[in-house]
DNA sequence: CCGAAGTGGATATGACATATCCGCTTATGT
DNA sequence: ACATAAGCGGATATGTCATATCCACTTCGG
């Protein structure tokens, strides 16, 4: 591994910081579509100082966010050891989206298929598989649905994602709402068998 | 009212008529990002014969959503006579939606909140409209959960709209399980009272 | 067969993001 | 204090891309 962190100037160092805390906010606020002259001009610093420590904003980005995403993944796999599989996914996911809801930039790097870095990638999967052991767990404890299969967890993801980004109005959190809605419907329901409408 | 129709010329008619052609199909292959260009080139015709009938892509896009709109307006009001009101709406809902899933464009008109045209906007108010006669009805006949509002209607639709955007493989079509769950999850569910999972 | 209508597509225009360059400033250690 | 490497700012070069126009040429239709 070549480790090379060239020990910056204090004050190199602090801009850096200034750079990174700027950028977090404004891809939070604005999405990773924001330009890197933004977050320079956000965090009171001139482009070239972004770009002398940052080779392009998938950098930047990725500085920031391998450590949120993987803090998802370390809560994904905490969420192994619970009992009751089922609410252990349910818990883990209102978690995740709680992150994202906050953060556009996360959002939408999650929700990026393609196009990223090893590093994020490995450990998307990481999560993915985490749910996986989930799903397969709930199932055997009967707490949900046979027909439903890790496949399922990223369009659901998508799903929320997509209200997030919907110009509600003002404060309340209508994800948590629909979030609720879906993962009732994955419950194994033996009570409501072949019900009829009419 | 303004009405003028030039009379055009039986070439220059053809020519209009390949180009809503060639429209249709690239926005909805392609979302109405597509560029005139690419719809004139895909059309067989030069960028300047499109843009001599269609001042800018907006109006082209109008001339070819503003009925697509309109019909899934007509089908809301339609599904308005139907007995319960629940699976009318559900009826309505899958219909729409299955416009949607064949035509991105169609989709990316839903989903804008803003900056369309006050034609456009009047179809989408009349939808909406309808819906919420048929979630009232619905409620009264108890089959849909007192806490639902039309309000709902466009963040559901929205997010069965993003599962259809996902790169998802190949010919299934996940969007009317997604819908079934989420609609199912709307019902009223007298005989799950106060249900506790352990 | 003439003139109005239509056509094509190269190109002007304007927006915009990325990334660089270089004269000036500041930190640091001796 | 001073020398010097490191860092800084931000104007600007570069590249990309969509929109819209223009005009020499072609075609329609009476």
């Amino acid at each position: 591994m070549s480790e090379e962190t060239p020990v910056l100037r204090r004050d190199a160092e602090h801009n850096r910081q200034r750079t990174l805390a700027a950028a977090q906010e404004v891809f939070a606020a604005r999405g990773l579509q924001a330009t890197l002259n933004d977050v320079a001009h956000h965090a009171g610093l001139g482009v070239g100082t972004v770009y002398r420590r940052f080779p392009n904003k998938e950098a930047l980005a990725e500085a920031i966010y391998a450590g949120k995403l993987d803090d998802i993944r370390a809560t994904a796999q905490a969420a192994l050891a619970g009992q009751d599989a089922y609410e252990a996914l349910r818990a883990f996911l209102e978690h995740a989206l709680e992150q994202a809801a906050t953060d556009r930039g996360l959002r939408e790097l999650i929700r990026r298929g393609t196009g990223e870095s090893k590093q994020i990638a490995r450990t998307r999967e990481g999560i993915v598989e985490c749910c996986g052991c989930l799903i397969a767990r709930a199932k055997e404890q009967g707490t949900v649905r046979d027909d439903i299969t890790v496949g399922d967890i990223a369009p659901i993801v998508t799903m929320i994602d997509s209200v997030m980004d919907l110009p509600s109005a003002g404060a309340v959190q209508p994800w948590r709402r629909y979030l609720a809605l879906i993962l009732d419907g994955l419950r194994a329901r033996p009570d409501h068998r072949g019900q009829r409408s009419s």
